[in-house]
DNA sequence: AAAGGGGTCAACCGCCCGACA
DNA sequence: GTGTCGGGCGGTTGACCCCTT
């Protein structure tokens, strides 16, 4: 099979379009129509190839175009995402239910607005599933905190692990972002699948069109540790929340996308004063690398910076576990 | 005020598919 | 069956803009 290239070089003009080229091809199709592409830009009197006419009609010049910022009031972003998560990449199908809205105008704002910011809540752009890089982190960081209370220097030393630190970069360089960023889209997302609830800030966002499929994965891999529970709470939805840390070896541990329980990472971090937070140990210059028992009158203000851009997160000491003692 | 860096988005590129001769 | 064409698709590029230093 096989196509000619989409222009020729033979001085067609490429780059962007001006006013005169397109009013010249508006002028052209409200008299004749559009199609044809190949022969349009020469009847035209246009020296542009087909392809770029087409191009600049149906992504631009388009009576029926609707310009402007997608409206969150419109329901526009939410429908992104929820299309997003049934049809995959499928833009021009995604282009089909938001009427004046283009394929490509649509794969722009997600490239550069909503896939950026489900990677920092920590949410695959792709599967719309918490990703499996933290959730092998978590897992990771659990069992090392448990193997600590035998071992506390193999605790330290499994930091060093390259596994362990790419994943920790991952985490950390998808992980700095303001709590109000994540919580508007978290509220999108929650409001896609419970409509009729009002998001709540600090609750943890549902994970839509999870399937079947990807709860067997999880519950077939032994390397990851069972954080996906059916949410009893929201047993009219069709959702799941990735959130809990449920009792694994008698932990509690795991990830969460939104404040709750900052409490509690905090409160291990001032049970281990002398434990380096992790963004330290990194190259990157994206975690506070300031230790938080200080001491100083600002002890409060560096936690909660600290704690917000730490927060997916979560890590519960057992009772009756002396970290202090195992540093 | 100037430079640098990052974000945005229109436009392009390469590939694919279906229709048709 | 083969080649050509029209058109659609997703990914990428690069110019422009804005913000920060």
């Amino acid at each position: 099979m096989g196509k000619p290239p989409g222009c020729d070089k033979n001085g067609l003009k490429k780059g962007p379009w001006t006013a005169e080229e397109d009013q010249k091809l508006i002028d052209y199709i409200q008299k004749h129509g559009h199609g044809r592409w190949r022969t349009l830009p020469k009847n035209a009197g246009l020296k542009r190839c087909g392809k770029s006419c087409r191009l600049r009609w149906t992504n631009y010049l388009r009576p029926d175009i609707k310009r402007g910022k997608f409206s969150i009031e419109e329901d526009e972003v939410k429908v992104i995402i929820q299309l997003h998560s049934v049809l995959g990449n499928k833009w021009s199908a995604i282009a089909a239910r938001l009427p004046g809205r283009t394929d490509n105008e649509i794969k722009n704002y997600w490239n550069t607005h909503i896939k950026k910011k489900l990677l920092r809540m920590g949410i695959d752009p792709v599967t719309h599933a918490p990703r499996l890089d933290l959730l092998e982190l978590s897992s990771f960081l659990s069992s090392s905190l448990y193997n600590s209370s035998l071992n506390p220097a193999g605790f330290v030393g499994s930091m060093f692990n390259p596994s362990f630190l790419s994943l920790a970069t991952a985490f950390l360089s998808s992980n700095q972002t303001k709590n109000l960023e994540i919580n508007n889209l978290a509220g999108d997302i929650q409001q896609i699948q419970n409509p009729y609830e009002p998001y709540q800030g600090n609750q943890v966002p549902v994970i839509t069109q999870v399937s079947q499929a990807d709860l067997n994965q999880f519950s077939a891999n032994p390397g990851l540790p069972n954080l996906w529970q059916i949410d009893n709470n929201v047993s009219d939805s069709k959702g799941f929340f990735p959130t809990t840390m449920q009792n694994i070896n008698g932990y509690n541990h795991g990830f969460n996308l939104g404040d709750q329980n900052l409490q509690q990472v905090c409160t291990f971090s001032e049970k281990i004063p002398n434990l380096v937070p992790f963004g330290s140990l990194l190259s990157t210059p994206s975690s506070s690398s300031t230790l938080l028992n200080n001491g100083s009158s600002t002890e409060d203000i560096e936690r909660d910076s600290y704690c917000s851009s730490n927060n997916l997160l979560i890590f519960d000491v057992p009772k009756g576990l002396n970290v202090n003692g195992s540093m």
